[in-house]
DNA sequence: TGTTAGCACTCGATTTTACCGAGTGCTAAC
DNA sequence: GTTAGCACTCGGTAAAATCGAGTGCTAACA
């Protein structure tokens, strides 16, 4: 409403130390309490030897370039987006409680299974860690190579193409012949298969044999399908963790309706991690990353990678009043965790 | 609270005529308006020609019984959770609107896809149905035979154990060993253990060989990851739709959280529905299901059946007051075309 | 005996009013 | 540039007033 501005109004990225503490004093206070932060109370708090008057006049300067704003006259001020990000910008990296960090390395010094099981464990990790929902993205494999195949036959029509990536990854696909194909065949397919796709990436194009007989066309038709998969963003995996933090941490029905909303689609959830992640910046606050029933909420995202590349990546989701400090230092905890997790010691498993 | 008397007093499980009109008046108007209910109300919409004061004296009656309740001194009635289970129990199966018969019907002429993803795509089916939180359960392959196994490594050390299952799931298992095992003995172990586990259950005992050679350690290993899945409901698939329902239909954000919470828990959710199941019954209200942070819900499921064998579930849960005869067609419509679309044109995908 | 009209009564929900006080913006003095 | 002082605003809370849906009871009625 009447905190939009329609000027932007010049938001010079630096302001003076007494602006810049009255700014933060506000933030810190209305992150802990939820409510309007009087001038007096900053006055107090901050170490600026100032009276309350003084803090107003600040405030108003503060509120004229667009950090703060009014609930109504007569009220203290809240930080606005812009607010929130300048305080982001300027956090000197937060430490993490050593009751955290202890949790954190005993979790992963007894997490055992799979790639997507550790994620999933993950996310419950960070929401536990955090009290805010988490969300835990593992990229496809459209980079992986495919390390095996094998055609499975479930009876003469039906078939299940099992591909093994590189990236220990393993996918399914059913095979839906208009012809029947014997054991023979299907075995003969699955070695063809073998040799034609072994080494080779989603991406890459592939010979395949044009001659009529059942063999091939399992082969041609076991290949198509597997291709098919790519366009999309399938593949990655999405976990979330916490989601039941929504209805705590945010007020208003409708609120928590829509993010839960969001949630659901996990497609979505993937392509807002990535954009963040795209855009370089760790912290995507109101309306910065764009999705508009997400504009109440903060996100936090740590990227996990793997020789270089990134691989997946580690988020954070909460009210735009979220803890950053502390938050932002799981995330980068736990993302590095990840990283070496994955990295060191065992690549794929 | 004062709604739960110390002794249940003795639910006759016949009410006479009359009583059974108002109590299912006194149910069908709180589902719709979720406000306590008048005598004049009832008097009126009821087709019984009789005054309010009438219904009143009715009413004190069947609240004595244990059907109603009043929030307070002069306010309408309320059903208790033992007056929705006799109007459920009374209730004629409802048949489901032509559009919704559709949405159905369209649905599973276009699903594609695995098993998972049809199942997954069948919970957002529900929830969009009926505006409920649906659930949908697979069962584990426990009872499944194994098709193939193959042991594919990644490096000297890392293997993967990858296993197709009759009823068309995938799994799989990485495999660590202390030792290094080349090209030639993975594949060995490979064919020795498919050799070995075709056509056996994960109840099966198998014979695995005691030599010493990294071949058959391989296999020992092999065999000891895939058969320690066995005890837990791993396995078992578990799709929620909707989760975003939650808030709209239950008021209370402490409801909320404890619900939300409840459905994180995906072994939690699978035991519940089996539960329901197990008992015979096909609707639970309130406590009935004995998962006390469930109280204000109501449960419906709807098994899905593969040649006589229950292979899944469809659920829904809302508030103890919701849209019983809908919602019940619409999950007896659903797990019936799941059932047929499982059984009838392809068993596995 | 079951039904009903009549009626006093209850009590939550809603509205009204009053009031408090935190917090503001402004001004004049320091 | 800072600050004390001050009048003013206005949301929040509490107390009071009001409303009315709905009750239980009783006495008359069929």
């Amino acid at each position: 409403m009447a905190r939009r501005l329609k000027t932007p109004p010049q938001p010079k990225r630096n302001l003076d130390a007494r602006k810049a503490t009255i700014l933060e004093a506000v933030v810190v206070e209305h992150i802990d309490t939820a409510q309007p932060v009087g001038s007096s109370s900053v006055a107090q708090s901050a170490d600026l030897a100032v009276s309350p008057a003084t803090v107003r006049t600040e405030m108003v300067a503060l509120e004229r370039e667009g950090y703060l704003a009014q609930p109504h006259t007569s009220a203290g001020r809240v930080p606005t987006d812009l607010g929130y990000r300048y305080f982001v910008d300027h956090l000197e990296a937060g430490i993490l409680g050593s009751a955290q960090q202890k949790q954190i390395r005993e979790f992963f010094a007894h997490v055992r299974g799979e790639v997507e099981d550790v994620l999933e464990q993950t996310s419950i990790l960070l929401s536990h860690l955090t009290n805010y929902t988490s969300v835990v993205v593992g990229s496809g494999h459209s980079h992986a190579s495919v390390l095996s195949v094998q055609l499975v036959n479930l009876d003469a029509r039906h078939h299940l193409l099992v591909t093994v990536f590189s990236d220990g990854t393993v996918t399914k696909h059913s095979v839906l012949a208009t012809f029947e194909a014997s054991h023979v065949e299907v075995s003969e397919a699955s070695r063809q298969l073998n040799a034609l796709l072994i080494g080779t990436t989603l991406e890459s194009k592939v010979q395949v044999p044009s001659r009529h007989d059942v063999v091939a066309k399992l082969v041609r038709e076991a290949v198509a399908v597997l291709h098919a998969e790519m366009p999309t963003l399938e593949g990655e995996q999405v976990y979330i963790g916490g989601s039941s933090r929504v209805a705590e941490v945010f007020e208003g029905v409708e609120t928590v309706r829509k993010v839960l909303g969001i949630l659901e689609e996990e497609l979505l959830v993937v392509s807002l991690v990535e954009d963040i992640l795209d855009k370089g910046i760790s912290v995507a606050i109101g309306s910065e990353h764009g999705y508009e029933p997400l504009s109440s909420c903060a996100v936090i995202v740590a990227p996990v990678s793997l020789e270089g590349e990134t691989i997946g990546a580690v988020g954070l989701l909460g009210p735009t009043r979220m803890k950053y400090r502390e938050v932002m230092a799981a995330a980068e905890a736990v993302s590095q965790h990840l990283t070496r997790h994955f990295g060191g010691d065992d690549p794929r498993a």
